[in-house]
DNA sequence: ACATTAAGTGATT
DNA sequence: AATCACTTAATGT
């Protein structure tokens, strides 16, 4: 499918030869940081292929997973800043290699007063976003880490359509503001109770894992 | 062969 | 649930 064919499916006609005159393609590889906390936003992404992996970091340098982004999404977090040109609230990493439309943030007030499909657009990926967010916010309030945990590998697992994950303990700890011992044994635990399987930096779910 | 990084584990807070 | 300290295993050079 063409980049226009696949626009025309979410925006009006005029809108997707605007889009394609005043933005541009831009590629990240697994790891890169496409906006880094602090950053102001210069352009509004849309995720053309792969995924975005969106999360905060406290004062101490935790940091914290929110949400992920993906095919024909964006990030909520670019609308609130580029809006008022304010700075990132949120470092974006690409999850795997990841290409997205680049759109120059001068053009949003006129995007919005113009495209209806813009605008929402822009109010559905907001309140999809938000709702995220609350979820994570109720993951981390009230769910222990072991929920958390199975709750994350689920998230990779369906991201990626496989039920094989590559990560490290390490990574896992960090996206979830744990530390990489405590992980070790949760997923040790999963291990014995033959829901996952253990190799390094790669998790395979198994059966169990995904039933109850 | 050696250094580096990932993961496992007991003890302590 | 986190941290320390230490061990073992896998990988890179």
């Amino acid at each position: 499918m063409t980049l226009r064919e696949n626009f025309h499916r979410i925006f009006e006609k005029e809108l997707v030869e605007e889009i394609l005159k005043i933005g541009k393609s831009q590629s990240f590889s697994e790891g890169e940081i496409v906006i880094n906390i602090g950053q102001i936003i210069h352009f509004i992404p849309i995720i053309l292929k792969g995924s975005l992996k969106i999360s905060m970091i406290d004062d101490d340098g935790r940091e914290l997973l929110m949400y992920y982004i993906d095919a024909n999404k964006t990030c909520a977090m670019t609308f609130s800043c580029c809006m008022e040109k304010r700075k990132s609230k949120v470092i974006a990493i690409a999850e795997e290699d990841t290409e997205i439309w680049a759109i120059p943030v001068e053009y949003m007030d006129k995007l919005m007063l113009q495209y209806p499909t813009w605008k929402s657009f822009v109010m559905t990926n907001m309140q999809e976003r938000f709702i995220e967010t609350l979820r994570t916010l109720d993951m981390v309030v009230f769910k222990n880490l072991d929920t958390r945990l199975i709750n994350y590998l689920r998230e990779k697992s369906k991201l990626t359509g496989k039920s094989v994950i590559n990560v490290s303990h390490e990574q896992i700890a960090n996206d979830l503001a744990s530390s990489r011992v405590v992980i070790s044994r949760l997923l040790k635990k999963l291990e014995i109770e033959k829901k996952v399987l253990l190799f390094r930096n790669q998790i395979k779910l198994l059966q169990d894992f995904y039933e109850q």
